[in-house]
DNA sequence: TTGAAAGCGATACCAC
DNA sequence: GTGGTATCGCTTTCAA
């Protein structure tokens, strides 16, 4: 029960077999005979043993982490958004007996730090987070031939990893909805534009309006880092055109929590005198359903993004998965109490 | 250049040295000569050779990571006040080439989680977070003789290693500059009590106010995780009372956020109506001297705790501090425009 | 199905 | 000052 345990040999002596048994039947290798794989499962137990994650690096060549490099974007670094992706990942890493390297991007030296990294084997790849439109970062570990997955997207030439969601056809379907409920102007709340997400989602209201014969104007496209004070001051703002919007669509939960706040100071009825739509990222202390009134969504978890994330970069760094390899993780429209009908102004 | 590179054994026969040599020289041991030393260095940068962290760790038994683990309690979590902290120790230990190894509580197995991260040298030590007032989570790493420090303090028989501010003398220093105002009646807007840092902010109100001879008033402390909203909707509280309360403490910039928007909406003035002191944890995008009015706080950066945790935790570790060593960081009373006398109501 | 032994790539002790 | 080499604890051929 000490703090210094039993190491392999001493496991292998006690059971009175050889290192290279009783590490195949711990790791479950097919040939060893039941009998033997059970006793030695016992003994394991009994003796609280843990294989020691650095002499199976060192021999195996792999050191079990990912890398993820604290994303420098301003908005994007001390956010609950890339919180919540970490807790996801963490979690689904603690099951394969794996770790995040976790690190600072170093202003000296910030093109370096991956490959240092990967050079004093701290990890073998990378996530990529807060991917903005036209991400350098990406060609960066192309060239240096280092394994990565983005999560989001960004513009690049070449293909490369990435798990991500549809933003534009989350947000076109959210607004298509608006639409259908005779909204004609819809305001959006989003993340600044250079972030890929949201120069995506923008373009789903877009494409919604354009398919509608609706015009699309600038002027109700408002970009703020997502808190929730940002989206206090940004619906104050839409609350000031004339004519005055009948729906806001939020990038996130944050936003809507400040959207729905100025709304109530002034005095304004969900749906009755404007319907919401926000994305929920699902944190597990902002719940859509639990608002007043009940937020309509599109529903993608971001702790699930971040546990399929680090499961592909795995995968790709064992080979079973092409560098090349992404996947667009479904999402929900989830409806609740604040859309409806607008009112005839 | 290349993600394939030399290893020691390589560059100490390019260099026609022995590895022992190389191993030193790179090492900065003194009995090598300058020359020596200085033809390795090239050479090394020469090549990009980086050590082999695996290795390394391997040969010293130390993995060069430091463990933390994702606090569970809510309104801590996934709060941006923990990925700050993250991101100082971060920045330190990516100088020293050290890493974090960040993991998520494991609800089955609770108490063996910290125990199979050491057995299996996942880490060196541990940084607890966000104790509560008599933490479990100490007892346990004793037990366990696992080295540990608390960010913060928790109440516990024996003594262990922490880094901490004076919460209590803080809030005593803030209060007391109110009651120097004419201030009586002080709202204090605050984390969840069970919090140790929470429990002696209160402490230190009342601490200020019975030694200025006022009486504590129980219905005047409001407790809620540091959110925005959480500050908007007790600072509305706190209006609702009679007498309205002429002065209030906050125990987080975000709290403070959300507090001066209620005050705003209630059009009341900072400080002609109602005075305000925040407790200032340094957040890059949260500005007390940008705030209109520039806010009276007390400051402490969470980003230098974290660095400062990282480093303390490491020498410990190293056996260069003992087990029971502790610290508290200053911290400063910023004088700006948000303390005022009270007005004669 | 099991065992012996060769790495993995550093560090550090002991000689010289 | 520098070199030779045992060592850290595991995985993984190769043999039996």
């Amino acid at each position: 029960m000490a703090n210094k345990s039993m190491n392999l040999k001493q496991l292998a002596e006690h059971l009175d077999l050889s290192q290279a048994t009783v590490s195949r039947a711990l790791n479950g290798y097919p040939e060893i005979r039941e009998a033997t794989r059970n006793k030695v499962l016992a003994a394991a137990a009994e003796f609280g043993y843990r294989a020691n994650s650095i002499a199976r690096s060192l021999a195996t060549g792999r050191s079990g982490n990912i890398g993820i490099v604290f994303p420098d974007n301003f908005g994007m670094m001390f956010d609950p958004h890339f919180l919540e992706f970490l807790a996801g990942a963490a979690e689904m890493l603690s099951t394969r007996d794996m770790s995040i390297n976790l690190s600072m991007p170093d202003r000296n030296h910030e093109s370096s730090k991956y490959a240092d990294i990967i050079r004093s084997q701290l990890a073998d790849g990378f996530v990529v987070n807060g991917p903005v439109r036209h991400d350098s970062r990406v060609a960066l570990l192309q060239s240096l031939k280092i394994p990565f997955i983005v999560h989001g997207r960004t513009e690049s030439e070449v293909p490369f990893a990435w798990v991500d969601i549809d933003n534009a056809s989350a947000f076109q379907r959210a607004a298509h909805l608006l639409i259908g409920f005779g909204h004609r102007r819809i305001a959006l709340i989003n993340a600044p534009k250079h972030f890929h997400f949201a120069f995506q989602r923008e373009l789903g209201l877009k494409q919604a309006l354009e398919a509608a014969g609706l015009p699309f104007e600038e002027g109700l496209m408002f970009n703020e880092p997502q808190t929730e004070d940002g989206g206090y001051r940004l619906t104050n703002l839409i609350l000031q055109k004339n004519p005055r919007p009948t729906a806001i669509l939020c990038g996130s939960m944050i936003l809507a929590l400040g959207c729905l706040r100025a709304l109530r100071d002034a005095g304004l009825e969900v749906p009755g005198d404007i319907s919401v739509i926000a994305h929920d990222d699902v944190f597990p202390y902002i719940r859509a359903e639990a608002m007043r009134p009940a937020l309509t969504t599109t529903r993608s978890s971001l702790r699930e993004h971040g546990r399929r994330v680090a499961e592909v970069l795995n995968d790709i760094i064992d080979g079973k998965l092409p560098a090349s390899y992404h996947e667009i993780v479904p999402l929900e429209l989830v409806l609740r109490d604040s859309v409806g009908p607008v009112t005839p102004g």
